[in-house]
RNA sequence: GGUCCCAUCGUCUAGGGGUUAGGACACCAGAUUUUCAUUCUGGUAACACGGGUUCGAUUCCCGUUGGGACUACCA
């Protein structure tokens, strides 16, 4: 195999989608494996969809999720620049080559032109309705012109695109490495353009030259890009490169979680997940994203969800680090059917990930809340409190979001707790407990069972039938932690403190 | 509409001419647990349909149906 070198090409017009994510991740993956380079470069031809800090986001949203780009923006490397609107020159040189060559042409015709012929073949009845080899000649470029008109045109400043001429017919073969071998007639190929009127190339252009300049050994693209990989072939053909060009494979689509269709934004929000790794703010609209960062997804389990939608290593193993994943990972294994994006998979592999790591790492991410909140908390505190918590949570907030009554008191109690367990044998043992616990100095988990259970053994009473009246004393909830350590968190003091403040304030309810 | 792609439990998928069609998520039940969660055990659940080929097709071929992508001077 030659060196393999695989590009990631996103265009800065937004958000990186997840898709994105996934298909940036394949690629890289089979990088890492064939010990090759990973390539990012940024397809910003479009002038008009140009959105400032998308490619910002993008570095950075690889950067989180662990996809380290070896050459390209920001990096730099021997084939630079990797932005193609810093290559303008180049394309324009080969766009001239291929009208020297006359497989390409200029055309003059306006956007009502186009639209005019659409719907002159439509009401003809025309199955397709395109530029081709069918309609070419009735149009206006120099394939009609004489060569002064159109020398004529272009000097006094007419605009133009360049187009591809497509033959009239015959069959292009492109041998994709998931779908095999597939064919399409020339004749439904349009001549797409390839130099747009503002000198910028189009995608197809762009992406061929590049490609080829850059020694891209895989084109690892989503599927939507298969319909056109003909017109690529061609291109490859028609520039000479056809022994150069790169192999192919065209990854399956990430479907709706319900229903039929490509993945949008639309749908993460309404059924409430994420769709970009990291929050997005459009600078247009001011609409807010938030990203799976921001959700409490760790970038290993996202990673490790993304790897398995479409691909698998057919071994029933399912938790995977980068390095495994680089180490499992073929194309021969990668499906053919597009994949619903299932998000309670991504939780699951969220909650195996954060389970996990160590008191220490989790105890960062709940520090991180406590600071938006302004609590101070030691490392050693917030990693015990991670330490219990840790088999109970699914995100990394949830460590915050459902330990607030380790930092605050209670201030509501409730309601099914206190109305079935909070009766008068709970407000003994209680009242007894927190007499004992008074006494101490320092607190442990062993201690307070212990002392409970003493407390509940002199009053006749089994300690499982008031245990959840204590623990909604604490910390004002039916569920938690255990609720020992809880205490043992909380100190002597706060413990005392609490019941009696429950004692007090809920003494009236019965 | 046209072109192309796709089709195994609800979801992600393994498998492949002869299998009790395997795993994971989700779901349900039981066990453990001071609660909830975790964990453990068990369970429900799939080869879209119709033709071929074959001794035998879920697997190979064709068609149908269904779904998807593309169909811009966007990528």
């Amino acid at each position: 195999m030659r060196e393999v070198r695989v590009r990631f090409a996103p265009s800065p017009t937004g958000a990186l989608h997840i898709g994105g994510v996934r298909t940036a991740l394949y690629n890289y993956l089979l990088a890492r494996k064939h010990k090759g380079t990973m390539i990012l470069r940024i397809e910003d031809t479009d002038q008009t969809r140009f959105v400032p800090g998308a490619e910002e986001y993008i570095a950075e949203s690889l950067g989180w999720v662990g996809i380290q780009i070896d050459e390209g923006v920001n990096v730099g490397g021997a084939y630079h620049p990797y932005r193609q609107s810093e290559r303008k020159s180049i394309y324009k040189e080969y766009a001239q080559k291929l009208i020297d060559s006359g497989y390409a042409y200029y055309a003059f015709d306006t956007s009502d032109d186009l639209e005019a012929m659409r719907t002159r073949l439509k009401v003809a009845g025309s199955s397709n309705q395109q530029y081709s080899a069918a309609t070419r000649m009735s149009m206006n470029n120099s394939l009609v012109l004489s060569e002064e008109e159109t020398k004529n045109k272009i000097d006094a400043g007419e605009t133009y695109v360049i187009r591809l001429k497509v033959p009239a017919e015959g069959e292009i073969q492109i041998q994709d490495l998931i779908r095999g071998e597939v064919k399409v007639d020339s004749s439904q190929i349009d001549d797409k353009v390839l130099m747009k009127s503002d000198g910028m190339p189009t995608y197809h252009l762009a992406n061929v030259v590049d490609d080829y300049l850059m020694k891209i050994s895989h084109v690892i693209r989503g599927e939507e890009w298969l319909p056109s990989a003909p017109l690529h072939v061609l291109l490859y053909r028609y520039l000479g490169w056809e022994k150069e060009m790169p192999q192919f494979a065209h990854l399956p689509l990430l479907l709706k979680p319900d229903g039929n269709g490509k993945l949008s934004k639309r749908d993460a929000d309404q059924m409430g997940f994420p769709i970009f790794p990291l929050t997005w703010m459009d600078p247009n609209s001011s609409e807010l994203a938030t990203g799976f960062r921001e959700s409490g997804y760790l970038p290993e389990a996202l990673i490790n969800f993304l790897a398995f939608l479409g691909w698998n290593p057919g071994t029933e193993q399912e938790i995977f680090s980068m390095d495994e994943l680089i180490e499992a990972f073929s194309i021969e294994r990668i499906g053919k059917a597009g994949a619903r994006f299932d998000i309670q998979k991504a939780q699951w592999f969220n909650q195996q990930y954060l389970k996990a790591k160590s008191n220490e790492e989790l105890a960062l991410y709940l520090l991180d809340s406590l600071k938006a909140e302004h609590i101070e908390c030691s490392n050693e505190k917030a990693a015990k409190i991670c330490g219990i918590m840790k088999e109970r949570v699914t995100f990394t907030h949830d460590f915050w979001m459902q330990g607030k009554f380790f930092f605050n008191a209670p201030t509501s109690y409730d309601e099914q707790v206190i109305a079935k367990k909070w009766n008068a044998e709970a407000i003994h043992v209680l009242t007894g407990f927190s007499q004992e616990i008074s006494k101490l100095s320092k607190l442990t988990a062993d201690v307070a069972k212990f002392t409970l259970e003493a407390v509940t053994a002199n009053l006749g009473i089994g300690t499982g039938k008031i245990l959840q009246a204590l623990r909604v004393s604490i910390t004002g909830g039916a569920s938690g932690p255990d609720l020992m350590m809880t205490m043992e968190i909380l100190g002597s003091e706060e413990v005392v403190s609490r019941i009696q403040h429950a004692l007090k304030t809920l003494k009236k309810t019965i």
